[in-house]
DNA sequence: TTCATTGTATTAATAATATAATACAGTAAT
DNA sequence: ATTACTGTATTATATTATTAATACAATGAA
């Protein structure tokens, strides 16, 4: 299964364990190594696997559900759920961010016009 | 003084009053509220004036120190840093939230020429 | 020196968070 | 019904972060 590949907690990390978890499933989720209606190992399997408490994985998989990302059947386990947007998904996301970012220079003072000029030379100095 | 207007800290807020006062600093010397070589009220004076523990304030301006935003002068007080790049200043944090921005692009998959054209339509599409 | 400020450091109390232990409940095969 | 899995909920523990209480030390004026 896909997920165990190069899975490992980092300990000494202040990154939470939990946390760890979301982001390595997300992550597979987006470059397409974990599939819509693909099933998940279940909660005491992964915890085993890493070595941690099943809650923990739990937690993980709970907040995993609440942002959408993946379908709990109790009783049964968890499988990932299928992108409402497919590709467009990720755009949407990015998006979000960009969104972010531009507040960001809002706050610092910039105007709409020397954002765009910021951009710009970011773009036309970018390889191509 | 500059500082008092407006500073209200939400005590129902998740962010860390400490983090509240060094948000609405930086903010006020990013925005030329605060001027370099101003005098900050003492951690005793914005302490009761926030209605908190003057040891909160004094963490908030000890993080500013070593963030390089304020210099201490024991016994005296706080006062605003020279900044280094001037208004260059500005631009390199935007810079950084950039960064932070093409980041989350690449974690989400997106090659550089896709970021650009992401880009170029957001350029393209905004009033100009 | 004395006084009233100032920043600083140490420690304690509190609150928030992360993780673990345990018990409970759903599903399906036998 | 029994068994062996599943997810879920509750509670407890450990850790960390945040805030507070208090004492200490620097500055400058009277």
């Amino acid at each position: 299964m896909k997920i165990y590949n190069d899975f490992k907690i980092d300990f000494s990390s202040a990154v939470p364990i939990y946390d760890q978890i979301k982001k390595h499933i997300k992550y597979l989720v987006l470059s397409g190594d974990l599939k819509e209606n693909e099933e998940l190992p279940s909660v005491r399997k992964l915890a085993s696997f890493l070595k941690i408490n099943p809650n923990t994985v739990a937690k993980a998989y709970r907040e995993l559900v609440f942002e959408g990302v993946v379908d709990s059947r109790p009783g049964k386990g968890f499988w990932i759920k299928k992108r409402k947007g497919g590709d467009g998904e990720k755009e949407k996301i990015l998006k979000e961010e960009f969104e972010k970012f531009v507040e960001k220079a809002v706050e610092l003072g910039f105007s709409s016009k020397e954002l765009r000029e910021f951009l710009i030379k970011f773009i036309g100095g970018k390889d191509a």
